[in-house]
DNA sequence: TCAAAACGTTAACAAAAGATAAGAATTTAG
DNA sequence: CTAAATTCTTATCTTTTGTTAACGTTTTGA
């Protein structure tokens, strides 16, 4: 846990920008309640079988969202920089999270604990703005993942790929094949196989 | 459209406390902005190509969110009683939905407005409430949305299906079967077999 | 720098799913 | 009440995916 350098406050403030803008005054106590951790690459943000009981925001770097079955690691889903990070339902519900989430390179973090979260949702000077952030983020979110439910109920996994080629660069250019065809829903081989049908298709 | 029973007001106000409670004052100003409206059987609720300006709160009946890819008529979602219903991305953004939302039964569906729901958020006796009525319904759909794509990661289609087995009793007992295929992202014929093959395994 | 680990492709085979069609049972609607 | 539509199962065939293993290449970390 570091302390925030200026520059670092000013570009969280305006990743934020999109979901909330506080007031002098508001941020002044909101900074308040922000912490900035280094992960080191692999470092995990969250841990299957434990609470999650942070969720952050990624400055610099990025994280991987896995689950362990039987024995083998299945990547979920990524986030990158400017982007929220958590195991939500563990977050918002305080069960136990059934997923990892590991930081994929050295990466600067800034968390809200749960408690923080919420000592801010019940200060009157903050709560009005927190509530709408948090709903902000939420449906933010909320809209990402009825398009991915969406993608695996009308589209077969070479066509969930061929629409990541169109959308996807960041994922594409900085993530491994493996960890891609396991966000598609299918095993490394048959991502594999898929490139190659659509190199000859072509 | 059609005047709210008292008993009916009184259902959805019970069938919205997890997420927002209104003292009597609040109460009288946001009914202000609901509508009751009875779907026939098969009315849609939305419609791709058209922008979703309202969301609801099925008061009785239930409801199907379908795509039509390549005229092939594809099942998503159900809400039913005391669930929100909304084609959320349309709602939120204003774009065009890409999908349909059909009665499936004769329903009596609360609907809010986006127009009725921005002046609710605008309006300094409700602003906060209302935003944070919003957190948690998008919080609580972000949490059904995680584990359901969780599943697509994570599970085979028969394993998703022995989950279903477990945990929807509403959607086995009330959707034909395939529907319920279409639902764990395969084809009817799919599902006949892995119910069989289930049968035999026993 | 160098051995170990990770990564992507390919092959071979098995298992599962998709497409299509046919037929029986059930439900729906006029 | 009855014809039409819907639903589910089954069969056949094709396509795709999963599994396992091997191989060369690249990356990683001590």
């Amino acid at each position: 846990m570091d302390a925030l350098t200026s520059a670092q406050l000013e570009a969280f403030r305006k990743g934020m920008e999109p979901y909330v803008v506080f007031n002098e005054a508001e941020w002044i106590v909101f900074i308040q309640h922000i912490t900035l951790h280094n992960f080191k690459k692999k470092q995990l943000f969250a841990e299957a079988g434990k609470v999650c009981n942070h969720f952050g925001f990624v400055l610099k770097g990025s994280v991987r969202y896995y689950h362990i079955k039987d024995g083998v690691d299945i990547t979920g889903y990524f986030s990158f920089e400017n982007e929220f990070v958590s195991s939500y339902k563990s977050f918002l519900t305080g069960e136990p999270a059934t997923n990892y989430i590991e930081a994929l390179e050295p990466s600067q973090i800034i968390i809200i604990s749960k408690k923080n979260m919420e000592l801010m949702l019940n200060n009157p000077m903050l709560a009005y703005k927190m509530e709408r952030f948090g709903r902000l983020v939420a449906e933010h979110y909320l809209i990402c993942y009825e398009e991915r439910i969406s993608s695996f109920i009308t589209q077969t996994p070479e066509e969930r790929y061929l629409k990541l080629l169109q959308t996807g660069r960041e994922i594409l250019q900085r993530m491994p094949q493996h960890y891609i065809a396991n966000f598609l829903g299918i095993t490394p081989v048959s991502l594999s196989r898929i490139r190659k049908r659509i190199l000859v298709e072509k």
